[in-house]
DNA sequence: CTAAAACATTGACATAGAGCAAGAGTCAGG
DNA sequence: CCTGACTCTTGCTCTATGTCAATGTTTTAG
């Protein structure tokens, strides 16, 4: 399935849509292609789009003042990501987004999405839903992985989120969980 | 000023509201005044309502499996607030809502709302931004405390929120830090 | 295919913060 | 305006997790 047939899916499983109203916008997605490690944002910068992941994997992680990175999301395939608060915003951003493999992903600017959220019906359901979900999924990695020890965390991913484990680095993996990798090794070995 | 007036201008200051507009929906929030440390919603319950606070202050929190809380949030006057996962989802909410202080409050129920959602334009707005809000805060939350040491985060909301300082007992300052009373005491101390 | 670099594991040690207990202070409700 | 019940403080101890260092393992780029 193409970039776009994969994004015309996505939205036509939250709102009806035909492939002629599609077709009016969008080529306001542009195709990109990034190479594993590759930055899409780097902490500063003012975010001003939005992406949809078509193949691969990025992630939204921040870098501390002694340089620990916490990993606020990764979004894989038939996912929308951005930093969306400072999307909002329109403030720096205090994250980067970064490819963690070699990822397809679609392109809008902040003002045509925008605009398409005013304009277009199914557009205005599609960011309240990612507005929905984006608190939600922030709300539940708040209660579910703060003050709980580390080993709960860990059980958490492996119950919650199996894909992380599988497909991302240890070191990722530890700095989305807000442990070190010394100490995820260790919880690792004594299952 | 009355509590619908309240209601009125928090309003107004987002989207443009007359009085003749607003007339058609005020009674479907309805007035409520609640003791201190009274509860609005239980753990467990599916939240059904969106409460409008007038005066005093809410606080969201949740009891983990050793019997710690985590305050998720204070809602002071002239906020909204709710526990939105479980509006959204129509699942059993994993927070309670209670008063910290004698408070009075408007409440509308979800349906009444979604309605208005829908229908005043208004509204819509206001719940984008609800969303949007909520969102932004729960990010900072995460950034902002999430694996920095206790004195760090104490600093933050001294330099971020200060009125939950003051407003707030030490018990439930330290559950929104997420440290115990006793750390947050000895942290004060050495200022 | 190979070398260099990045990543993962493991041990020894250090430390922030939790838990417990006892005492002092404060406050709300009758 | 009292009084019992919360709430805050503070010393001591203990534990989970971070830090550092050394070694082995996997990945990747040329």
């Amino acid at each position: 399935m193409s970039p776009h047939d994969q994004l015309l899916s996505y939205i036509q499983a939250l709102a009806p849509l035909t492939l002629a109203e599609f077709s009016k916008f969008k080529d306001q997605f542009v195709l990109l292609k990034v190479k594993r490690n590759e930055y899409l944002l780097r902490e500063g910068e003012v975010c001003n789009f939005n992406l949809f992941v078509c193949s691969g994997a990025l992630r939204m992680y921040h870098i501390g003042l002694e340089g620990q990175e916490l990993t606020r999301y990764f979004a894989f395939e038939n996912k929308f990501g951005t930093s969306l608060t400072s999307l909002i915003e329109g403030k720096p951003a205090i994250e980067n987004i970064q490819a963690v493999e070699k990822s397809v992903v679609l392109r809008i600017s902040k003002t045509d999405f925008l605009n398409l959220v005013e304009t277009v019906p199914q557009v205005n359901l599609i960011y309240r839903n990612m507005l929905e979900q984006a608190y939600i999924t922030s709300q539940k990695r708040i209660y579910d992985l703060q003050g709980k020890p580390a080993i709960e965390r860990l059980k958490w991913l492996m119950n919650h989120k199996p894909g992380i484990l599988n497909r991302i680095p240890s070191r990722l993996v530890a700095s989305y969980l807000g442990i070190t990798s010394y100490t995820l090794s260790r919880l690792k070995a004594e299952l």
